[in-house]
DNA sequence: GTAATTTGACCGTC
DNA sequence: GACGGTCAAATTAC
């Protein structure tokens, strides 16, 4: 068992090294006189590595999950953006499930085929956030205890027609109104929405290119060092908030904030993103839909990968398990941190 | 006319 | 019985 774990942690390193040079490799790549045949192959190439990585660490918690059901160590957590995120993991669940059987795992799940998660968002307006590439429909609004400002419950507009059951619930913070506290439950199976959502990654990612070229122009003229974290972007560039949150997704699968951390946080310039300590502010910049986007792009990726790890790297939108085969994450609001070094003890 | 929102009622859980 | 979540009829917006 020893041996196995040392495998694992050999390969997960190994993975991770390979990511990181890529990274690397495609920095240099990246500049006016890119290619972008050479870009997608260094992005494959990363994103294969990522899979991989995060393939030997869902195994490695499902052995965890499986030998040793009252562990309190291992995978705990996942510090993002100040909320806390517990993985109660489904991906876990269902591909246990397939991989050793039901025989062996009869704990039933508590909650079918569902993820959940929570954002803060900094409201511009005084309605609920907008837009977050899903359409959504208002089906019920609650006065909840404790809180002076009443709940809005919205499912997928898709519910009907595709039987798509992802929902949200909006609630404004207590503290400070002008937050919006959303938790998202269940999963998008709605081709539509997906669609949307590619649309809207497009348009921000021809945004970016075209920011891109005036930033090494600026780079140029003025020889700013560029290497000092998101906040110096927008001060200096005035980039928008989308902007700083894309500052690398050139591929149509954009890699999630916490990959893009996982990846860049070793890389140096100019596309370094402040890890640990400084990811809350970090990611404070990110606002209303963009915001959601992102922690949607955690989850929902966090799907896609263990999916195509089992069929083939396919796009997001036609998974051949439907609606019987749910890998995806379940999330809690909570703080999450993860260990590696204890992760393999 | 159609789609979205509002809102009181209902239901399940604790 | 209290509470949170959902339903569905009524209302509103486009």
């Amino acid at each position: 068992m020893e041996k196995v774990q040392a495998l694992e942690k050999k390969k997960l390193i190994n993975e991770l090294t390979q990511g990181r040079e890529f990274v690397n490799q495609l920095k240099k790549q990246i500049g006016p006189l890119a290619s972008p045949e050479e870009c997608d192959l260094l992005l494959g190439k990363i994103l294969s590595s990522l899979e991989k990585s995060l393939s030997i660490l869902n195994l490695k918690a499902l052995l965890l999950e499986g030998g040793n059901a009252n562990s309190t160590s291992s995978c705990s957590s996942i510090s993002f953006l100040g909320n806390n995120i517990s993985p109660k993991s489904e991906v876990l669940d269902s591909t246990k499930d397939q991989m050793v059987g039901k025989n062996v795992f009869t704990k039933k799940r508590k909650t079918p085929h569902q993820w959940s998660k929570q954002v803060s968002i900094c409201g511009t307006g005084l309605e609920s956030p907008h837009d977050d590439g899903y359409s959504w429909r208002k089906y019920g609004q609650k006065d909840i205890l404790g809180s002076i400002h009443p709940r809005a419950y919205y499912r997928c507009t898709h519910r009907n027609t595709q039987g798509c059951l992802a929902t949200k619930q909006v609630q404004r913070s207590v503290g400070n109104s002008s937050i919006f506290e959303v938790t998202y439950k269940g999963r998008h199976s709605c081709k539509i929405a997906q669609s949307e959502i590619f649309s809207l990654e497009n348009q921000k990612r021809q945004k970016h290119n075209k920011k891109q070229e005036l930033v090494y122009q600026r780079q140029e003229q003025e020889m700013v060092i560029f290497n000092s974290g998101p906040n110096h972007k927008v001060e200096n560039f005035s980039l928008t908030k989308e902007e700083v949150f894309t500052p690398f997704s050139f591929s149509p699968t954009p890699l999630n904030p916490i990959e893009e951390t996982q990846y860049f946080s070793n890389s140096m310039t100019p596309f370094s993103l402040p890890i640990t300590s400084e990811l809350p502010t970090y990611m404070s910049l990110l606002t209303d839909h963009n915001e959601q986007f992102a922690m949607e792009n955690i989850l929902q990726s966090s799907d896609s990968d263990v999916t195509e790890l089992i069929s083939t790297p396919t796009s997001i939108s036609n998974s051949p398990f439907g609606g019987d085969w749910d890998f995806s994450m379940d999330f809690e609001p909570s703080t999450v941190t993860f260990d590696i070094e204890e992760f393999f003890k």
